[in-house]
DNA sequence: CATGAATGAGCCTTCATTCAT
DNA sequence: AATGAATGAAGGCTCATTCAT
C-alpha cells in the first residue's frame, strides 16, 4: 500500500479546468497542502516556489496567501499531516498485534517505508528547523507528541516497568536518523547493507517495547 | 578550553589598517574559512551572504571568489575543518586513555561540546546536504572517513571481536543525532534531563569500544 | 513621418500614478519592448541594464522577468518588431508603385531613414549575433524571411527572369551594410558624399527589381 | 598557407616556464598581442578576460596593464595588425599579377580565407565599434587607409578612368559584409551556395579593377 | 472566494583595473 | 620589468508577498 499523506476531495462535477475553482475553504486548503507536500518532497523547501505551488494546485498565487500566512505555514501543515499519519499507523500496528517482535518488525518496516516515500518532505522540514525559529518550535511540539505516544503505548502493555523517558528519546532519535539515512541512500553509499541495519533497529525497538 | 575551529595567522607586523592588504593566499583563505565558519554558525547557510562574509573577513567581495568558486565551497571547507578537528580530538582521547569507560566518557563529552559550539555550522551543512548534490557527496565522503576511523580505533584495541560495520553506523548516527538534539536545546524543550541522556550515550559508546 | 517602432497603448482611464499599476500582459509587454528598443538604441546592448529598463517603463525589475526570460529576449523581440515594420513598409511601397525606378528610390530612402533612426538598436543586435548562439539563430531566421520576401516581390513583377538567390543575398548584404555605414556617419568621416552613395544603392536595387 | 597574424619571437634559451619572463618590452607586447588575437578570435571581446589573457601569454595581470592602457587597446592593436597583414597581402597579389581576372580571383579568395580564419577577431572589433567611441574612430581610420590603398592600386593600373570613390566604398562594404557572411556560415544556413556567391564577388572586384 | 499583475529587496557573481612589493 | 593579491562597482535574476479588481 502506497502511504498516502493527505486525502484530496474529488471535484463533484467534471470540468475542463484541472481543478474546480470555487469550493469550500477546507477543500482548497486541503488541495494546497497535498500539492505542497508533493512539491516539497520533490524539490525541497527552497526549491519550491509558492507561485508554482499555487498553480500546480489549480489556483492563483493570491489564493495561496488567502489560506496560509506564508510559505512556511504550508510546510508545517503538510508535515503535521505526515507525522499524524505516521503515528496513527504505528498506533494501529500496536493495537493489532500482540507479539512484541511482530510489533517491532512492522513498526520499523513502516517507518522505513514512510521515510523513503517522504524523504524530501522530511528534508524540507529539517531545513526549516535549521533556519527558522517557528519551524523549530513546531518540530519540538511534534516530538513531544511522539514521546507522549510512546509512553502511552508502552504503559498500555506493561505498567510495572518504568523506563526513563530519556531512553525513549534516544530510541526515537536513532530510529529517525537511521531511517533517514536508509531513505537518502546513505547506507548504500557507505557500502553498508540495509537489511542488517533494519535488523538492528528492530532489535532496539523490540527491547524498548518488550 | 573553548574548542577553536581554525587558527587564523596573526599579521607579522603591526599596521594601521584593520587587515593586511596583502598576504599569502593561504592566510587569506584561512581567514575567509574562519569567518565563514563563524557566520554560518551564527545565521545559517541562507542567512549568510557572500559579500558580507568577505567584508567581515576584511576583504572585498571579489577576493572571496578568488579563493572559492562559490558560497557552497566555503561551507564545505569550513565543515571539513570541523570534522577533521573533531576526529583528531577523538583519536587523541583514544590514544591518551586506556580505560574504556574513561575513553567513552571523554569522547561523548567532547562531541557534545563541539556540537554545542558549532551547532549552526552543522545545521548549515545539513541544509546543503538536503538541497545540493555536491553537498550530499561531500557529506558521505566525510561519513566514510568516520566509519574507517572508528574501525581503526577499535581494531587497535581489540582484534578478535568483529562487530559488523552496520552497528558502527547506527552508533554514529545515534551519537550525532542525540548530540545535535542536546546542542539545539531539544532535550530541554522536551522536559528531558541532559545528564542522563549523555549517560545513555556513554554506555553505548563504551559497549562499542570495550 | 517619423517611423515608429511599437505603438504603446494609452491607459483607458486617467490616474494619478505615472503608469497604470495593472494592465493586460500584452500592454505591459508592449511597453517594455518599446522602452527596450529605445534604450538599446541609445546605449547599446551592454549599456542597457534590465533593472533600469524596467524602471524606465514604469515597472519594477521583477515585472520585466515576468515577461521575458532574460535581457536577450527583449532585444530579440524589439528587433523582430523592427524588421517586421521595415519589411511591411517595403512591401507597401512595392504595392503602391509601378515604376521600378520609383520603387527603388523609395525603398532605398526608407531603408536609409530606418537605419538612421534605429542604428543603435541594429548595432545592439549585431553585438548579440557576435556573442550569442541564440542571437545568431534568430538573426538568420530573419534573413531567411527577407530573402523569401524579396523573391516574392520580384516574382510578382516578373515571372520569366530567374535571378539566382545568391544575387539577392549579395544585394541584401550590400544594402544593409551601406545603409549602416550611412547611419553611423562612416561615409562622412571617410569624406564621401552621401547622396551619390545612395544613388549607387538605388541603381543596384532598380536593376534587381526591374 | 595558414595566414598568420603576428609573429611571436622565440625565446632565446629553453626554460621550464612556458614563456620567458623578462624580455624587451617589444617582445612582451608582441606576445600579448598575439595571444589576444587568438583569444578574441576564439571567445569574442566580452568573452575574453584580461587576467586570463595575460596568463595565457605567460604573464601576470599587472604586466598586461604595463603594456596596454586597457583591454580595448589590445584588441585595437591586434586588429590593426590583422588589417595591415590583409592589405599587404592584397597589395602583393596586385603587384604579382597582371591579368585583372586573375587578380580579382586571388584577392577574393584571400579575403574569404582571412575572414574565415579570423572571424571571431573581426566580430570582436565589430562589438567594440558598436559600443565604444574610440573603437569607432579607430575603425574609420582603418577604412580610410583601405580606401586610399584601393585608389592607389587602381591608379597604378589605369590613370585615365576616374571611378568615384563612392563606388569603391560600396564595393569595400560589399566585399567585407559578404565575406563575413561566408565566414560565419550565414550563407549555408540560408541554403545558398558559397561558390556562386564568391563568383559574384569576383565579378564585382574585376569590374572595379579592370 | 479567487485572481494575477506587480512588487522590490536581495543575492551571487564577474572582471577590468590598481598598487605595493 | 614583472608580479599577483586585492579591489569594488555593477548587473542579471529570483521569488515570497501584496492588493486592486
Amino acid at each position: 500500500m502506497r502511504p498516502g499523506l493527505v486525502t484530496v476531495p474529488r471535484p463533484a462535477a467534471l470540468s475542463l479546468r484541472p481543478r474546480p475553482r470555487r469550493g469550500t475553504p477546507r477543500d482548497t486548503r486541503a488541495r494546497l497542502v497535498a500539492i505542497a507536500a508533493a512539491e516539497f518532497n520533490r524539490v525541497g523547501y527552497h526549491g519550491t516556489d509558492s507561485n508554482r505551488l499555487a498553480r500546480a494546485a489549480g489556483y492563483a498565487p493570491g489564493t495561496f496567501y488567502k489560506h496560509f500566512p506564508d510559505k512556511r505555514a504550508v510546510l508545517l501543515a503538510a508535515y503535521e499531516a505526515w507525522v499524524t499519519a505516521e503515528w496513527d499507523a504505528i498506533a494501529r500496528l500496536v493495537r493489532e498485534n500482540t507479539r512484541p517482535s511482530k510489533v517491532a518488525t512492522s513498526i520499523v518496516d513502516m517507518v522505513v517505508a514512510l521515510h523513503r516515500r517522504w524523504r524530501g518532505l522530511r528534508a524540507s522540514l529539517r531545513v526549516l528547523v535549521a533556519e527558522d525559529a517557528t519551524g523549530r518550535t513546531f518540530y519540538r511540539r511534534q516530538r513531544r507528541r511522539q514521546l507522549a505516544l510512546i509512553a502511552a503505548l508502552r504503559s498500555a502493555r506493561d505498567r510495572t516497568r518504568l523506563r526513563p523517558r530519556e531512553d525513549d528519546a534516544v530510541l526515537l532519535y536513532t530510529l529517525e536518523r537511521v531511517c533517514d539515512a536508509i531513505a537518502e541512500g546513505e547506507l548504500r553509499d557507505l557500502g553498508l547493507a540495509v537489511e542488517p541495519t533494519i535488523g538492528v533497529l528492530r532489535a532496539l525497538v523490540e527491547r524498548s517495547i518488550g
